[in-house]
DNA sequence: AGATTTTATGCATTCGCATTCTTTTCTTGT
DNA sequence: ACAAGAAAAGAATGCGAATGCATAAAATCT
C-alpha cells in the first residue's frame, strides 16, 4: 500500500536554482494548517477563526504568496476574464471606449482580455482563441457578422455589443442613436439656410455608417430638399480629403455642407478644403462630423459634430455585461443613448447663409 | 470498494437545461478512444495515427470542442498569456503601440491582458491583480517605479520596459533615444538661425520627458545659446497652450522656437498661437514635438517632429520578451531605436531668420 | 452539567488537460 | 512465420485551489 501523502513538501528552491511557484500547500505547512484553510482565508466571507486567518496570511506574505487565478477559475468554472474585440484602436475613438471599459471592468473585479481584430485578418480565426481561455463575457466593438455574433450565444458566451447591433435578432447591444443624431445635424444646418448637402459616408460595412447616412438622408428628404450626394469613406483623415475632392469633381461645385461619417473624416474634409483648395470653413463650406473625439475640439478645428457620451456608454456596456454573467437567462437588453449636439464652428449656424 | 470510473460520462445537457461544457473526455468517448489521444491530437507533433486523429477531429468538430486553456496552463505551467501595462491610454500616442503590440502577440500565440493605469489610481494595487494571473511575461508601458519593476523580477516574471529604462539598474528596454532626438532637434533649429528657445516639457516623473528636455538643454549650452526658459507640460493639448501662455509671460516676448515634449503639446501650442496670440507659425514662432503621431501629419500642423518608430518598437519589444519566455536567464538587453526627424512645416528650417 | 447549536477545521475529491509509464498493435527483417 | 523493434494507444497521475461532507471545538441554551 502506497504511503499517505506526506507532510514533506518538496523544496521551494532546487538544487538547480529553479523556482517552484508558492501553493496553497506551502502556505498551508508554514502557518501549520490545512490547505483548505488556506483556500479560505482568501475567500471573502468564508467561516475562518481570526487567529488561523491571522497566522495564514503572515505565512502568505512571508511566502510571497498570490492565489492562482487560473487553477481557481478552473474549479469554480468562471475566469473572471472578460474579452475586448476593438477592430481599429488606431481609430481615436476606440482607444477611448477601451480605456473605459478597462476601467470599469477592474473596477468589477474582472480582467481584459485584448483581441484587436486588423481589418485584413481572418477574424474568424482571432474568435477562434476567445473560447480557449473560457472568458465570462465578451464586449465586441467591432464588425462581427451575425453568424459571428450567434456563435457566441450558441457557446453560452454573454455578449454585448457596442455601437452595433444586428438588424435581424435582438441582442445585447449598447448603442447611440445614430439616425436621431444625423437628422438633429441636417436639422440644424437646414434651418440654418443650407440647402445642398454632400455626404462623406462609412464604410459599406458599418452598420453606425449607414445609420448616419440614413437617417441623414432621410431628413433632408423630409425637409424637400435636393437629393444629397453620397460618397464612400474609410473613417480616416484620408477618406475626408478625396471624399471633398470627389464632391467638388462629381458635383462641379461646392455643396453648403458636408456631413461626414466621423470627425476624422470630417477632420480631413476641412484641412483639404482650406489648405488644398483654398476654400474656408465654414464661410464657403460648413462641415460637421460625428464621435466628438478629442481632436475635435481642438482650436484648429472646433467641429461641429454629434459628441457620443463614450463615458457612459462604456460604463453601461461593462454594467450589462456583468449583469448577464451573473444571470445568463435574461432577455436580451438594448440601451440607446443620445449623442450631444456640439455647435462648434466649421458650419454656419445662424442663418448667416444667402 | 467503489466502482471503476465508469465509461458512462454525464449528459452534456442536464435536465434543467444547464449546459456543461464539453471536455476532451467527452470527445473521447465519442471517438472511442482515450482522453490521453485526444490531448495528443491537439499537440503539433504528438505521435497518433492518421486514423485516430481523424476520427478525434471529426467528434471534436460535432461536438465544438475547443481545449480549455486555462486547465491547460495549470498543467504546462504556461499560461500563453503578456500582461500589457499602459498609462495612458487617452495619449494618442499609446494606442499605437498597444495594436502594435497585441498584433505581434497574438501572431506569435500570447494572448494580452491589458492593465490600465489611471494615473491616480493606486498602481500597486492593479499591478497586484498581474500576478495571480500566472502571466508568462509583461510589457510596460507604464511609469513604474524601480521598485515595482524589481517586484517583478524577485517574481521571475520577464519584464520588457516600452520607452523607458531605470537610471541604475540593466534591465530589458525598448527605447528611442530621446537624446540624440532633442539634440538634433536644436541642431536643427540652431542652424537655421533659431537663437531664443524656450521649452514645454513633460511631467517630472517621464523619464523620456526628462531626457528630452535634457537633451535640448544640452545642445542649447554647446552652441553657445542662451539657455531656454523650461516650463512644465503635462503632455496633454491644455498643457501645450498653458505653456506658451506662460512663456511669453515669463520671457515678455516671443522665443524663437518652442521645443514641446511631446506632439500633442505642440499642437496645441501651435493652436495657442494662432488661434488666440494672433501669432504666426512658424513666421513668427517655430513649434517642434516629439512622436510623430497622426494627428501631426495632419495639413492644419504639418508638425516638426521626431518620429517614433513604432511598429518597429513594438515588434522588438514583443519579440524580446517572447524570447526571455523561452529563456528567463538571458542577460538584460536594452534595444535602442533613432527618431526620424520630420522637418515639417512648423518651424522655419531654411535660414529664413534675420 | 449535559444537551444542542454554531463555528472552525480537515479530508478527500474535483475541475480539464498534459504527460509519464506501460501495454498493445503494427512493421519489418530474416 | 516469428522475433525484435518502433509506433500508437491507454491508464494513471498531478497541476493548484475550491468545496461538500464529516468531525471537532467552542458557544449557547436548558
Amino acid at each position: 500500500m502506497p504511503a499517505k501523502k506526506t507532510k514533506t513538501a518538496a523544496p521551494l528552491v532546487t538544487a538547480l536554482g529553479q523556482h517552484r511557484t508558492v501553493t496553497s500547500y506551502d502556505v498551508a505547512l508554514r502557518a501549520g494548517v490545512s490547505q483548505s484553510a488556506v483556500s479560505r482565508c482568501f475567500k471573502p466571507g468564508a467561516s475562518v477563526s481570526a487567529a488561523t486567518r491571522e497566522r495564514v496570511m503572515k505565512a502568505a506574505r512571508e511566502l510571497d504568496y498570490t492565489p492562482n487565478a487560473i487553477a481557481r477559475s478552473l474549479i469554480t468554472r468562471r475566469s473572471n476574464l472578460v474579452a475586448v474585440l476593438i477592430s481599429n484602436l488606431t481609430n481615436l475613438y476606440y482607444p477611448e471606449v477601451l480605456s473605459e471599459l478597462s476601467q470599469q471592468f477592474v473596477k468589477n473585479g474582472m480582467r481584459v482580455l485584448l483581441f484587436t481584430l486588423p481589418h485584413e485578418a481572418d477574424v474568424d480565426k482571432i474568435i477562434a482563441r476567445v473560447w480557449e481561455y473560457q472568458v465570462d463575457g465578451v464586449i465586441a466593438a467591432a464588425r462581427l457578422s451575425p453568424k459571428q455574433v450567434v456563435e457566441f450565444e450558441r457557446r453560452r458566451i454573454p455578449i454585448v455589443l457596442y455601437n452595433r447591433s444586428l438588424h435581424d435578432k435582438a441582442v445585447n447591444a449598447v448603442v447611440c442613436d445614430q439616425i436621431a443624431g444625423a437628422r438633429t445635424l441636417v436639422t440644424r444646418l437646414a434651418s440654418a439656410g443650407h440647402k445642398r448637402f454632400a455626404i462623406i459616408g462609412g464604410p459599406k460595412d458599418s452598420v453606425v455608417g449607414q445609420e448616419r447616412t440614413k437617417g441623414a438622408r432621410e431628413r433632408i428628404a423630409e425637409l424637400g430638399l435636393r437629393e444629397p450626394l453620397v460618397v464612400p469613406g474609410n473613417y480616416d483623415y484620408e477618406s475626408g480629403a478625396i471624399g471633398l475632392r470627389e464632391i467638388v469633381r462629381q458635383l462641379g461645385r461646392v455643396p453648403d455642407a458636408i456631413i461626414c461619417g466621423n470627425d476624422v473624416m470630417a477632420i480631413g474634409c476641412v484641412d483639404t478644403a482650406r489648405h488644398e483648395l483654398g476654400l474656408q470653413v465654414p464661410a464657403k463650406l460648413s462641415v460637421a462630423g460625428f464621435d466628438g473625439v478629442e481632436p475635435s475640439t481642438w482650436l484648429s478645428y472646433n467641429l461641429t459634430t454629434l459628441r457620443q457620451p463614450v463615458q457612459k456608454m462604456a460604463q453601461a456596456a461593462a454594467d450589462m455585461l456583468t449583469a448577464l454573467i451573473g444571470n445568463p437567462g435574461a432577455e436580451p437588453e438594448k440601451r440607446v443613448f443620445t449623442a450631444q449636439f456640439i455647435e462648434g464652428g466649421t458650419s454656419r449656424l445662424g442663418k448667416e447663409i444667402e
